[in-house]
DNA sequence: GCTCGACATGAGCAGAGTTTATGCGAACCG
DNA sequence: CGGTTCGCATAAACTCTGCTCATGTCGAGC
C-alpha cells in the first residue's frame, strides 16, 4: 500500500513540474523525493513521471493516478479537520508570541493565510520589544508558539523558518547610495547619525552589533520605539537606518540597499513542549508562507 | 500528517469493535495497533476511541473522522487501480504454481474472491505432484507466485499463510474411531493397510514421515495419484488415509479425526523476486482468505 | 479471591526514510 | 566546441518510525 506521503510527493512534483522545486516546497531534500517517487512507481507497476532534460511530465499512468491522489490527500485533510471541528470548538484559541519586527514584517501574510483556512480559530497575539523578553515570556508559558530570532539554549522544539536579510535605508539622493548599486558597506556610514531604536528594543542590539563588526559605533540622531517608524524617518532624511527587509511596505519611497557584509538573522518558531495539532498546523502555514 | 496506515487501523478497529480482532485482520500485533491509534489520537488532538471493558466504541470525534478516513483509503485504492488500468495491467495474466493438495483445498475460495475483485486478470494455474517439483519449477521462473509447503533455503521473499492440519479419514463405524472422539493416535493404526499416495506424490512423503514418527511403516492397500480420491477410498473402507483437512468437501461422509500427535504443514507463498503489483495484490487476497 | 480477557506500556530491534556527498547527462554560454 | 550549470539519479551513513516480544493493569465472570 502506498503511503499518503508518497501521493503528496507525486502531486507536488506534478504541480511544480520539477523534482527540485517540489522538494523545496515539501521541505525535504531532492534525493529523498526521488527515492519516494521511485518507490511509488515500483509499487504501482510502472513509471508515473517522464523525466525530460528540462522538466518533468506525467506519463498516462501518472495522469490517471493524479486526481485520485489529490482526492485521497483532500480526504485525509478533511478527516483531520472533522476531528478538530468535533473537539476543537472547546479550545480553539492559539496564543502567539513574537517581537515587534516580526509581527510587522513576516506575520501578516501568514495570519491572512491562516484566517482563510481556519476562520474559527481565534489568534491572540503577544508582542515583545526584544528577543530575550520573548524567550522569557515563552518560558513561563505565555503562548503556544513563539516566532522570533533563534533563542539560545532553548529546551524544546525549534523550527527554522528562514533567514531575514537586513537592509540599510537612506533618503533618495543620499551620496552613499551609488547609482545602480544594490549594496552598501556599513563603514561608509560610520560618521553619520543614525535613526536608531529605543533602549531595549531588539533592533537596537542588531544595529549596534552590526556597526561594531564594521568597526564603529553608531551615533543616534533619534531613537524610535516603533519598527515601522525607522525607515520612514530615514527616508525623510534624518539619517540611515537598518531594518529587516520584510518590514518595508511595497512601494516604499526611500533607497534600500543590502548591507555589506550581510546582516542576517535566523528566524525561528519554537514551543515549550511538543506542539499540539493546532500549533503544528499553524507552524506548517508559517513555513509555507515565510520562505517562498 | 497522519499516514494512510493509521487511518486504516482506525477503520478496522471501528469495524471490528476490538483492538485484538482488528490486529488479527491487519496481520499485526495488538501493541502495534495500540501504538498507532495512540499516535493518531495525539496528532488529532483528542481521543478517537472509547475503551470500554468489553468492547471499543467511537467517540464523537472518531465518528466525525471515520467517513473521511474511509474515503481517503478508497481514493488511495482507486489511485492504484487507475494506474494499473492505465498501464494495461488489468488485462494481464498471473501465473500461479502450486501442488495438487493446495489447488484442491486452499485455492478455490481464494480464486473465487480474486475473480470477483479483478475479473479481467487471467490466472494460469500450474499444478505439481510434489513440493520439490514446485520448488524446482519456480526456480526456473515458471510462475509469478508459488503456493505450497515451505521451501527449504529459498532465496527470495516467502510469506507464511498459515498451518494446514492433517486429518485421518476412516470409514463410518471403524473400530479405531471411538464414539465422540475428535482425535486418533496414529499408532493405533500401525497394522492397517493404508490408502496411500503414488510414488512422488507430495502427500506420500507426509504420510510416510508421520508414520515413521509414530514408530511404524505404513503399508499400502492402494496408491492413488489424485488427492481427492484418497478420502473417498478411505470412507469406502479400503483403509485409513491422511490428508489436509481442507481438501474434504463439506458434508463428507467418512469419519474425520485429527491425528495425534498433530501432523501439520506450514503453507507459504513465495516468489523469485520482489513481487510486482499484481502478484502482491493476489498475495493479499490469499492471506485474507486462507486464515480466517 | 482467582483467573481470564482485553488493552496499555516499555525495551529492543529492523527497516523505512532522510540527509550529505557524488555522479552523470543534457542544455546553455562564451 | 569545450566549460559550466542545471537537474535528476545513486551511494552510504544516520535517524527515527513502527514493529515485536514481554510484561503490567484493570474489569468481568466463575
Amino acid at each position: 500500500m502506498s503511503s499518503l506521503r508518497q501521493l503528496e510527493y507525486l502531486v507536488t512534483v506534478a504541480d511544480t513540474g520539477s523534482f527540485t522545486r517540489a522538494a523545496e516546497r515539501l521541505h525535504v531534500t531532492q534525493p529523498a523525493l526521488s527515492h519516494q517517487i521511485r518507490a511509488l512507481e515500483r509499487s504501482s507497476g510502472g513509471p508515473l513521471l517522464e523525466r525530460l532534460p528540462r522538466s518533468v511530465r506525467l506519463t498516462p499512468m501518472g495522469r490517471a493516478m493524479l486526481p485520485h491522489a489529490r482526492a485521497a490527500l483532500a480526504e485525509a485533510e478533511r478527516a483531520k479537520c472533522a476531528a478538530l471541528h468535533a473537539a476543537g470548538l472547546l479550545h480553539a484559541e492559539l496564543r502567539l508570541s513574537t517581537v515587534y519586527s516580526v509581527s510587522l514584517g513576516v506575520l501578516p501574510p501568514t495570519l491572512r493565510a491562516w484566517r482563510d483556512k481556519h476562520p474559527n480559530v481565534h489568534i491572540r497575539l503577544f508582542e515583545h520589544r526584544h528577543a530575550d523578553e520573548l524567550r522569557a515570556a515563552m518560558l513561563e508559558g505565555q503562548a503556544d508558539l513563539a516566532v522570533g530570532p533563534q533563542p539560545d539554549g532553548w529546551r524544546g522544539p525549534v523550527r527554522e523558518l528562514g533567514v531575514e536579510e537586513f537592509v540599510v535605508v537612506l533618503p533618495p539622493g543620499d551620496p552613499a547610495a551609488k547609482p545602480g548599486a544594490r549594496t552598501v558597506r556599513l563603514e561608509t556610514l560610520a560618521d553619520r547619525e543614525w535613526v536608531h531604536f529605543a533602549q531595549g528594543h531588539g533592533l537596537a542590539d542588531v544595529l549596534d552589533q552590526a556597526c561594531a563588526r564594521a568597526g564603529f559605533v553608531a551615533r543616534a540622531a533619534v531613537r524610535t520605539e516603533q519598527t515601522a517608524t525607522a525607515p520612514v524617518l530615514a527616508a525623510a532624511g534624518l539619517g540611515p537606518t537598518l531594518v529587516p527587509s520584510n518590514v518595508l511596505p511595497p512601494g516604499f519611497g526611500g533607497v534600500v540597499l543590502r548591507a555589506r557584509p550581510a546582516v542576517r538573522r535566523m528566524l525561528t518558531a519554537y514551543t515549550r513542549d511538543e506542539p499540539d495539532v493546532l500549533t503544528s498546523a499553524f507552524l506548517d502555514t508559517l513555513a509555507d508562507t515565510v520562505t517562498p
